[in-house]
DNA sequence: TGCCAGGCCTGTC
DNA sequence: GACAGGCATGGC
């Protein structure tokens, strides 16, 4: 069943597709499908809604009892005021310029354990290929939680190349993760990283670490608990802090931010929200390395 | 083929 | 404290 939320101010391209998230693709016909939580989700834009729809499975019955998927309000922020969010941030031009073209972009709030897992995966990855490390993963240790058409499939289509059905996996949890082996992690292409993600599932899974927490904790001291685990930096931690934890303020800076921040004058600080404000230069940055874009204009 | 990717760790100075 | 090299792997 198709429903339809209100939800003004939201750029659901923008959203799914700035890098903060690895298991949304989006088809010609403008559904974006994706696993949140323990269910296959579909989106697509509708004006000033968004169209969604739950996994419309009926072989494989998702499980209820633990990990219900985050309602979809609170997944997309849409409980909160982009307008009050952006009043919040500096009056730099350059960052201006990019909340004007991709108005509607909003920090999703993701599940806190997924999010680490990934960005521990994204160590020196190219986007693409940590969605692919991403689905690897789920592939070979999360739970079937949904089957349906891929995404830009032909309903009817039903040669070897294009399956006519595909399975979807949700994520799997930090106690799966921590009893797998160091081959069956290389074996998703996680290379150096495997031994990373093996230790910070355990230290999850035993409890040492409690991502929960995180988000009630001051963001320094949050900060200061991610960077205890190996392999998690200043980046990754931020990254963490702000898809998964709800930690506005977390600011990452890799690659594509320091090039954006040569563009920004003023720097030192973005405010409360200064981590929405990076997302913002962030895919900025990114989209006009591939094609210029236009000073204003909310949504092309 | 070679460069580089939403980094981080370690050794060296 | 700053910096270089190494780490696995695949897209372009």
């Amino acid at each position: 069943m198709t429903r339809r939320i209100n939800a003004p101010d939201v750029n659901l391209a923008a959203t799914l597709e700035c890098g903060q998230a690895f298991r949304w693709s989006g088809a010609d016909d403008g559904w974006f499908t994706g696993v949140v939580g323990r269910e296959v989700w579909r989106l697509r834009q509708d004006g000033d809604g968004v169209l969604w729809e739950r996994s419309a499975d009926r072989d494989v019955r998702p499980p209820v009892a633990a990990g219900m998927p985050l309602p979809l309000k609170r997944y997309l922020s849409l409980d909160r005021s982009l307008r009050e969010i952006v009043a919040t941030f500096p009056d730099e031009p350059a960052l201006q310029a990019a909340v004007r073209r991709h108005w509607g972009l909003r920090v999703l709030r993701q599940e806190p354990w997924e999010t680490l897992a990934s960005f521990i995966a994204s160590s020196t990855k190219q986007i693409v290929q940590i969605r692919q490390i991403v689905e690897l993963l789920a592939r070979r240790f999360g739970e079937v939680v949904g089957r349906g058409r891929p995404p830009g499939c032909p309903p009817a289509r039903g040669d070897s190349a294009h399956p006519a059905v595909a399975l979807y996996h949700a994520f799997p949890s930090a106690s799966v993760i921590a009893r797998a082996t160091l081959p069956e992690l290389l074996a998703c292409k996680l290379g150096f990283r495997a031994k990373y993600l093996l230790a910070a599932a355990r230290a999850v899974d035993t409890g040492r670490l409690d991502l929960g927490a995180l988000r009630r904790m001051e963001l320094g001291r949050a900060r200061e608990e991610l960077l205890k685990l190996a392999g998690v930096g200043d980046k990754i931690a931020n990254c963490t802090l702000l898809f998964g934890c709800g930690q506005d303020a977390a600011f990452p800076v890799d690659v594509w931010m320091q090039r954006a921040l040569r563009r920004v004058k003023r720097r030192r600080d973005f405010g409360p929200y200064a981590g929405w404000a990076q997302q913002y230069l962030f895919f900025d940055e990114r989209t006009r390395r591939r094609q210029p874009l236009p000073d204003t204009g909310a949504q092309g």
